[in-house]
This record gives C-alpha cells, structure tokens and sequence, in this order.
DNA sequence: CTGTTAGCGCGTTCAT
DNA sequence: ATGAACGCGCTAACAG
C-alpha cells in the first residue's frame, strides 16, 4: 500500500516553504505570487498529489458528495435516474453514494440517519411504498438539502421531482377506450403513494368522462408475490372478464402476460394490455403493449440538477416541484 | 441546517468527563467502567449522536467506502451485480459509491485516481474494453485493495471474479447445432476482453467439435450506432443466409430482432436465435430466444465479498479466480 | 479506571 | 508575499 502519501506537508518540505504557502498556492490564492503557484502545481502533478478528502471535509464541511436512496437498483427506472444523477453528479466533481431500501421503511430511515452527521452534502431519494414517515420527513428537510424524486410525499412542501401520472393515466385510458374497450380493469400499485393515487384518479376521472361507470370490482391491488398476482389477474378475467387492462406500475406486466397465456387469451385480439413501463426492452415486448414511459434518465437529471441549486445556493427554503412529462408509446399497427 | 452538531465534546462537556474517556466508551474499550459507558451511551442516544465520518477516516485512515467503477449503470447485467455488491457491503456497515465510465477509458482512469487519495478503502471495477491500461492496472492493484469482476483483464495476477464465458459458449453453440442449425453466425462484442474473446473460442471450437468449417464471413463485428448493426445484420442474412445466431452480447438482440422483422424471417423457424443476456424481462421476449444469463447478482455478491476479505485480512498479495457459471435458458417447447 | 496530550491533513486567521 | 499557529472531530499513546 501508499506508505508514502504525498500531502501539503511533504509538497512544502521539498520546496522549502511552508504548508501555509501551499494550501493557499493549490487553491489559486491572491495573496501568493505567480511563480510560487507554478512551483506548487508542477511538483503537485509531480508528485501526483490529491488533496486528502477526509482532512479537508473535516475543516471545510464539504464532502463533494451526494447520497441517492432508492428502493431498488435493479430496476429499470430506478437504474436508468441514477444514470442522470451521476452525469450531473460527474459535472459538478461530486461523488454519488448509493443505498436501496427494498421498500423496507426502517432501512430507508435508518440509512438516511447514517448520512446525517455530515458524510454528504446532500440527498436525492425516492422514498418507500408508505408515508408512515411524513413526519421524519418533515424534520429531515431541515437538517440535509433533500431533493425527492418520482416517489415524493405530497403533503412534504419541498423539492420534489415527478411526472405527470395523473394526465399520462388519463391519457392511457381514453386510448384504451378509443381502441374500442368497455370494461377496463385497473392493476394497481403503489397505493400509498402520490403517484399510485394520482394514477388512479386519472383512470377514473378518464372513465368518468366518457361517461362510464367505475366498477370496484374491476381494480386488482399488487401483491409481492408474482404467482398470486398470475392467480388474481386469472380470477378477474373469469369474474369479469375485461377488455382491456390498464396496470399502473411495471411489476403487473408478466403476471398478466402469464395470466393471458394460461387462459389462451391473446393480446391485443381479446384484450388490450396498455401499462406504465420503463423495461429497457420494451420495443422487444408482444408489439400488442402499448406503454407510458417516464422519462427516468431526465428525473435523475433535473434531481441532481435541482439538489446541485440548493447546494450552491445555499438558501434550500424556498420550494420547487418540477413536473416532467411521460410519454404514450404505442405498439402495434392498430393502435392499441 | 443543524449548526448544534452534537460530538464526543459536548457529550464530554454535558456528562463533566473528558473527551477522552467519552471516546474510549463509545468504542466499548474495555478501560472503561460499565457505568460511566452506560452514562455516555445513554447521552449519545438521547442526542443522537454520531461520529463525524471525517474526522475518524482523518484518525483512522479507514473509510467504510468502498467504489464501484463500471461502463454503465442502466445496464441489465450491471445494475443486477450493484445491487449484489451493495447487499454484502451493507452487512459490513459500508457504503459504496458508484462511477459509470460510459467505456472511456481516460474517464475509468481519472475516476480510478481520484480514489487513491483515501477515499475508499477498496474498488470493484469492471473494465471497459480494451486492454490499453494494463500497465496502470498492474501498479494500481500495489496501492489499492481492488477486485475485478466480469470485465478483466485475463493478464493481471489479481482478484477477479468471471463466469465460465467459453464454456457456455461452447455449449451454446452445441445447442444450436443439436437444432439443426448448419450456418451459425457470430455476433462478436466485447472483442477487446477476456470474456469477449472466450466466447468467440467456445463458438469456434464447438464448431470444430462438429467438424463444421468456420468461416468468416459468418462473423459481425458490434458497432456503436444501432440502425448499423440492423443494417449489418440484414446484408449478412442476404450475403450468407444464416440459419442460426449466436449473440455474444445482449447489445445485439435488438438489432437481430428489428432485421429479422424488416427481413420477414419469422424466429425461430427461419433463423434460430440464441443471445448471451442478463434482460429482466427476458421471460416476455419472443418465446423463440433461448439466452445464456449470467449470474449478475452473484458476480457482484462475490465480487464484494473477496473485496472484504481482502479489506479484513489486510493482505492481499494472494491472487484469486473464481468462475461462476451462467445458464443457459431455453424459450420454446421446441427447445430452441 | 480516567485524563492529558499529540496529531491525522488541511484551511484560515493573523502576524510579519 | 509568506509563515506560524490553531482547530475541524476523533483516536491513541502515555500518565496518573
């Protein structure tokens, strides 16, 4: 290992001045004359020396990084928003530190509590299925600059980052009507939250206008379990059998696809399928999906975009909520 | 911003002990009384007090970090060993950063040094592909606990962590010649590496196995630009007339698929397909892809877990392979 | 068992 | 224009 760190010290030993002279040479002080700067630098890139970053968080209170917490890397969306936050992160010379909750409420708390004793200038985090932690929040929002994304508390007056679930839902249901479906059921998911809630208002809302009545029996709630959601989807076509099914999270499309196979249904002739969906794969999917896709790489981007203003502000009081649009990606040659 | 940042001073200042014995008791030594720990620990409770990360990577030189340095997070492959990696290192009350280098080279370097001024006490990397750096490597791993995994470089003595790339090559390419398949082309990624490089071998050699003459023509190099792969993958169906393709890389399914659908070859009853894949949503392809998928999640468990050990053990001179195996997964009830 | 002291590497007074 | 001295918060050596 680098027994023989090169810090300030040694750099001021080998030129004969003091340390004083070099901190100020390295970071381009006024006070310290043009030749002695080069001489500082040159034997800085020498040497190849880095300023060690814990001495310097310890007397400046700056970490140069940011945390981002979210529920899972491994998924579509989620991967694709810290690609946004990273590039911006890179920009700006910062750092990204990253933790997934599991949608486990108590790791969420627990690793935003490990962040607060000045490990990082700030967090981005899309909070877990529930907001049993409105409070924490609350709290939280005065004590770390904090940006939420696409999963934000809505009562929580702060920066937040979302899309427009409500009108893209609206819009994916009046397509599915306009492909001719009567009876479209609703899969539902992440119901506790903002987003989940607003999905569900626009599908209902979008029912509403065209005059149809909202049937409860038509909405399926997500289950963790993939096999009980194939049964439940399975269920509901024998019950009721829908037209049309709307899933308002990703998670519901194999179960469905599944569900569809099993009871030799096929898509789009005896059911059109329309789901919010950011699989990477998603042009290889039966061309009969039509999908909402969020603009996950562009949430990441305007988070991190967002967090780096309150961070070179300095003033995070003032809120902002930046609402980005998704898009209705059609599939198939009839439309639906 | 929480200016009162409580530290082990003023729990010394409040309890009227010194600052010394405060620290002694948070770490349980065992000079310490188990009352006055008890007083300390019950303050520091009430306080919520946590130990500034700067200041004991300062003292300590260890920083419970360790970095995660890959071409790209939204990637199925990478975003699986994440969340792997990030699994074993929140056992071991680490945190992890991660860097994309988006396959540049020069960015892999600058963010590779800019970690050696003790930022983290260990990097798990994934190489982008070519082997240009070897010699930066071979000094790097003298000054850093480091561990590579799926992208290495087959030269460098050290720790990595790969899948059995020839191996399920071979046996891929078996599986297409047991399909009946005569003309097998090659879709040829990753040709800079190890892994690229070795499933070109199983390829070839499994040909050779079957006393099938390799011909070169049968050979497609990647390109960056997508509508050129489909472009490349359509002249080679006209040129060549292939009844089999054999993807070493996931990169090229999309392209296949798009040429095959402009070409009005149905899968797989006019061409077979076969493509090394880590898509999550590869149970929705068309039924007709039977993929090799490695154990991305595992990659990165074990990738972190060897880093640990390596970081537990303090030396970490001895090198270490391990190969995981990937799976080959078949789609259809014909097995192809 | 507890306290005093020193220093990790850096940045920021305040003198000179 | 340069340097001496202090302290960020913590740990570890050494006293007592």
């Amino acid at each position: 290992m680098a027994s023989d760190q090169v810090n300030i010290k040694r750099l001021a030993q080998e030129l004969n001045i003091s340390i004083a002279t070099v901190s100020k040479a390295l970071n381009d002080s006024y006070e310290i004359s043009a030749k002695t700067k080069n001489r500082v630098w040159d034997l800085a890139k020498a040497l190849n020396y880095t300023p060690n970053p814990a001495a310097s968080n310890l007397r400046s209170h700056k970490t140069k990084t940011i945390a981002v917490i979210i529920p899972d890397v491994a998924n579509n969306f989620f991967s694709l928003a810290i690609k946004g936050i990273e590039e911006v992160a890179r920009i700006h010379g910062y750092h990204v530190l990253i933790y997934q909750t599991h949608e486990d409420t108590e790791m969420e708390i627990s690793f935003t509590n490990s962040l607060l004793n000045g490990r990082v200038d700030g967090i981005l985090t899309s909070v877990s299925s529930n907001e049993y932690n409105n409070d924490y929040y609350r709290d939280l929002v005065k004590k770390v600059p904090l940006v939420f994304f696409d999963r934000v508390y809505e009562s929580l007056q702060t920066f937040k980052i979302t899309t427009d679930d409500y009108e893209s839902s609206f819009a994916a249901t009046q397509h599915l009507l306009d492909c001719g479906c009567k009876k479209i059921a609703f899969l539902f998911g992440l119901e506790k939250l903002p987003a989940g809630r607003a999905r569900f208002s626009g599908y209902q809302d979008a029912l509403k206008a065209n005059e149809i009545d909202f049937d409860e029996q038509l909405i399926l709630h997500y289950e963790n379990l993939e096999e009980q959601n194939v049964d439940n989807i399975e269920q509901l076509f024998q019950q009721h059998h829908p037209d049309g099914i709307f899933s308002s999270i990703e998670e519901f499309i194999i179960p469905t696809y599944l569900a569809c196979r099993n009871m030799s249904l096929s898509i789009p002739q005896d059911v059109k399928v329309l789901s919010f969906s950011n699989l990477s794969s998603a042009k290889l999917l039966n061309p009969a999906l039509t999908t909402i896709t969020q603009p996950a790489f562009d949430i990441g981007h305007e988070a991190a975009k967002c967090l780096f203003k309150i961070l070179n502000n300095k003033g995070f009081d003032d809120e902002q909520n930046i609402v980005l649009k998704s898009t209705l990606i059609k599939r198939t040659s009839t439309n639906c």
